[in-house]
DNA sequence: CGGATTTGACCTGCGC
DNA sequence: GCGCAGGTCAAATCCG
């Protein structure tokens, strides 16, 4: 995970002394008229002197975060685990299988690693046709994937076209235009119609960071496609989509907290169905695990539809609740993570 | 000149 | 049904 930023590092390193060897040679040859070149070799060293150990500063909060990740996996699983044997003692002919979740109701389920995208089909493509290798959709992308399963009464069919999978997601991507959509809601099924019929609620992280700059660093590449005046906040909410992929379904929301303006809100919704740099790994990891432990706890506690929750890891404030449209003005189908940065960890 | 940003118009969902 | 607010589109504009 943090091999590329040790990398930087080495490589940066490297450049020091080579730029150190560089200002040794030309001291010893020039005269004292070049010293201010000198003293700029000096500065540029400084400088990659302090880059150097910023890099080194961020891998070790790389690594750390790594850590709390495996740690909480191997947590999850081990009581995952326990869950099943219980049940299996419990009743072990009306259980259902874990691998079909899809029939526990009221159950969120969030994805953390791999995900398969399966086929991306491309019917009413109007975006130029970029296909993707599956080596790519099948690689390691980390990203917040998490939905509220549906009751026993679907079907099967039903319930394995309700995952917010990158093929369903992807289809939103798809250069199909919300006028299409309309257009086509009454006969072919799209992604709404889906969500109209059935209550799968998808996972928007909202990250509040003390930033100073118009958007956080989040090491992914974004376009922006919208902007706003959201009532009640003065402050425009920009809407960004990921570009690192041209089918990524990823979109942010950013916006200045009404309250304190040096407050940074950023909203992330979607999976990425592409390979993360480093910077953008760590986060979505990040807020894979407190919406894992966050909505872990929540469901076991009377569901996803109780107020919120919040919790505390490492110095991160989170807090996991649903938004209902009246109290927040989100739409009610997705269910809404915050994640309040106590410390600087904006990368 | 191509990509990113801006911005007004439009669409959709929800509450009354 | 109407109005409002959030979200998206796409033409115009900007910028490197």
């Amino acid at each position: 995970m943090s091999t590329n930023s040790l990398h930087k590092s080495a490589v940066l390193g490297g450049a020091v002394k080579e730029e150190n060897k560089a200002s040794e040679s030309d001291s010893g040859k020039k005269s004292g008229g070049e010293e201010i070149h000198v003293l700029q070799l000096e500065h540029k060293l400084e400088s990659a002197k302090s880059e150097m150990n910023e890099v080194m500063e961020e891998n070790q909060r790389l690594k750390m975060c790594l850590n709390r990740i495996l740690e909480d996996y191997r947590t999850l699983e081990m009581q995952y685990k326990d869950v099943i044997q219980q049940e299996a003692k419990n009743s072990p002919t009306t259980i259902p299988t874990h691998q079909d979740h899809t029939e526990e109701p009221e159950l969120i389920a969030l994805s953390l690693g791999r995900t398969s995208s399966g086929n991306i089909r491309d019917e009413r493509n109007k975006m130029p046709a970029i296909e993707k290798p599956d080596e790519v959709n099948e690689g390691l992308t980390l990203g917040l994937d998490c939905k509220l399963d549906v009751p026993k009464t679907l079907s099967q069919a039903e319930t394995t076209s309700l995952n917010p999978s990158p093929e369903n997601s992807s289809e939103e991507e798809r250069g199909e235009t919300r006028k299409n959509k309309a257009m086509s809601n009454a006969g072919e099924g799209g992604d709404d119609e889906i969500l109209q019929q059935n209550p799968v609620k998808r996972a928007r992280v909202s990250v509040r960071v003390r930033c100073d700059t118009p958007t956080m660093n989040d090491g992914c590449q974004w376009r922006k496609y919208g902007q706003k005046i959201a009532k009640g906040n003065p402050c425009p909410r920009a809407y960004y989509r990921c570009t690192v992929a041209p089918s990524c379904p990823v979109r942010k929301q950013v916006q200045r907290c009404v309250e304190d303006m040096s407050i940074l809100i950023t909203t992330y919704e979607g999976t990425h169905n592409h390979p993360l740099s480093i910077s953008a790994t760590a986060i979505a990891s990040t807020t894979s695990a407190a919406a894992s432990m966050l909505l872990s706890g929540s469901s076991t506690s009377g569901g996803p539809s109780s107020s919120s929750t919040t919790s505390n890891l490492n110095g991160l404030n989170f807090y996991l609740s649903e938004n209902s449209r009246s109290k927040a003005l989100l739409p009610t189908k997705f269910i809404n993570i915050v994640i309040l940065f106590t410390s600087d960890h904006h990368s």
